[in-house]
This record gives structure tokens, C-alpha cells and sequence, in this order.
DNA sequence: CATATGTCCTGAGAGC
DNA sequence: TGCTCTCAGGACATAT
């Protein structure tokens, strides 16, 4: 579930990092079946060992870690992947370990569901990467959002969770944005107008950078955790996401309606939405 | 090229 | 109670 207000939040939870040294690196054996690592865990620790910290980043909803041999560390959460300076919320998750020379002296690498990937890329590979995703979602203008998604033959919620397009936005934070925009998630993107496209970007950057000061959200399954094990709040601050049934709290006559697009649930008011 | 669908993975919850 | 089934969705592979 990571999105860009979750993956921030980790890599503020982690900004400590920089400056500091990797001395050794280590997958966790665990019941589970082993997380992808990218290319090997062998090569990983040639080149990553000795090297020191030099940024801590975000890229969509991956976080980045800049070494000083010039070679990019990038982990990419995907589902249920957490990046922590304290203990796990269980052992049996636990799936890699970076120790360093000084405080803090232990980043783990936690993800229930495996689905998670820890790559190694040069900056050469990595910034060939970075053009083939879209501009990230704060970094959104009126101009940049129509030139990305005017265009296309698809619904408006299901653009918006292309990376290729926009890079950040997730399945629950679509919902949450549209509602405040007031379009409807059904609508395709080439028949949206332009005062509608302008009224869109300004819900990107409300909707996600409330949630980033709420620390991200963390559903009924307690997964999502910040760098400290603590949970987020924005849960509690939704409007549609996960509320089907419920009444809107904008009209006060409708409810909040559960659709499904590209296999995945939608969160929508009817009256509210158009 | 654009768009649509299948796959990976685990645990929670439903239904019998 | 314990089994089987379905669902959750981020990113990519494969199909149309």
C-alpha cells in the first residue's frame, strides 16, 4: 500500500542515514520465500560496502539512498515493505539488514507479503530509469498533468496510477484526490475539461501533502509503519477510501459508492462527483 | 504505440 | 473447529 505520502515518510524517518557508512548488508532467513534482490545480495555487498550515504531520496514511491561510489541503493516497498531503525513489528518478515559505522547503526528491511524489490543501480541506469516515470505528483502544474493525461482513452482513476504518467499516486489516495475534486472517477481524461484538469492538480498536492503530515495511513491491517514503527493517522481523515456505504459527508444525501476498474476498488459519491 | 489482463505474494475474513 | 476460497494492490510481463 506504500504510496507517496507513506514512502515519504520513510525517507524522513531515515534521513539520519546520510553521511553515515554501510559496513556489512545481509538477507534475514525467514520462513518465507526470499525477496528479489537486485542484481545479487553477492554483488550488493562489493559494491555497496565501504560506501557512505550521500542523500536520502524519494523517487515515486521508491526510496532512494545515493552512495558515494555513485551507485543509487533504491527500495521499493511495493504492498507491505517497510524500511525501519527499530525493531519489526514481527521476525518472521524480516528480510534484509544494512548495518553502518555509527548511529544509527541498523536499517532494517520488513515487508509481510514479499512483494518488495532492493535494487542496486549505477546513476548512469538509474537516471534512464527515473525519464521513464512520469513527473512526481508534487512536483505537479496545471501544464505538466494535462500534457500527461489529457490525451489518453482511459478513465480519469485508472491514468492517474500509471508511474509512467504521474509518479506516486496509489489506489487510495486516486480516491481521495477525484473526491476532492469533485470529478468523477468513471470519467475518461480526453472528455475532462480544462477548469477541471486545473481544480485536479490542486487536489494532488492537498490531498497528499495532508496525508504526508499525517504520517500516511494505515488501514485495518496495521501494516504501514513509519521508519520508528509507529503507525500513520491519515486513516482517519478519509473521505471515500474503504467507506462504501457510508454517507458523503459533503452532500449529505448520497452514499459513498465501491466500484471496480481495472481490478481494483474505486471509492466514489455519485451526487458529489461528475 | 496504447490499453487490458494475469501474476507474484501472505494473511485476514467469509462461508460451510 | 478447521478447511477452502476470495480479496487486498504495486509493478511488471504478456496479450490484444
Amino acid at each position: 500500500m506504500p504510496e507517496l505520502p507513506e514512502v515519504e515518510t520513510m525517507r524522513r524517518g531515515i534521513l539520519g542515514l546520510a553521511g553515515n557508512t554501510i559496513t556489512d548488508m545481509a538477507t534475514v532467513k525467514n520462513p518465507c520465500k526470499p525477496l528479489q534482490i537486485n542484481p545479487t545480495l553477492a554483488t550488493l555487498r562489493r559494491k555497496t560496502l565501504g560506501a557512505k550515504i550521500d542523500a536520502v531520496e524519494r523517487w515515486g514511491k521508491r526510496v532512494v539512498l545515493r552512495l558515494s561510489t555513485s551507485d543509487v541503493l533504491i527500495f521499493e516497498p511495493r504492498m507491505t515493505g517497510l524500511v525501519l531503525l527499530t525493531d519489526p513489528p514481527d521476525s518472521d518478515h524480516l528480510r534484509f539488514r544494512i548495518r553502518f559505522q555509527s548511529a544509527p547503526r541498523e536499517l532494517l528491511y520488513w515487508d509481510r507479503r514479499g512483494l518488495g524489490r532492493i535494487s542496486l543501480l549505477s546513476r548512469d541506469r538509474f537516471q534512464q530509469d527515473v525519464v521513464k516515470l512520469g513527473p512526481d505528483a508534487l512536483q505537479l502544474s496545471h501544464e505538466l498533468l494535462c500534457e500527461r493525461l489529457s490525451d489518453l482513452r482511459r478513465p480519469i482513476k485508472v491514468a492517474l496510477l500509471d508511474q509512467k504518467r504521474i509518479a506516486g499516486i496509489g489506489n487510495l489516495y486516486a480516491s481521495e484526490i477525484l473526491y476532492l475534486a469533485r470529478i468523477s472517477p468513471l470519467r475518461n481524461c480526453h472528455r475532462i475539461r480544462d477548469f477541471e484538469w486545473q481544480r485536479l492538480c490542486e487536489a494532488v498536492k492537498t490531498i497528499l501533502e495532508e496525508a504526508i503530515r499525517c504520517e500516511g495511513s494505515t488501514l485495518s491491517d496495521g501494516t504501514y509503519r513509519n521508519a520508528l514503527n509507529n503507525p500513520g493517522s491519515y486513516q482517519n481523515h478519509h473521505r471515500v477510501y474503504d467507506r462504501a456505504g457510508q454517507l458523503c459527508s459533503t452532500c449529505k444525501v448520497d452514499i459513498i459508492r465501491r466500484v471496480v476498474q481495472s481490478q481494483r476498488s474505486t471509492f466514489y459519491c455519485r451526487k458529489c462527483q461528475k
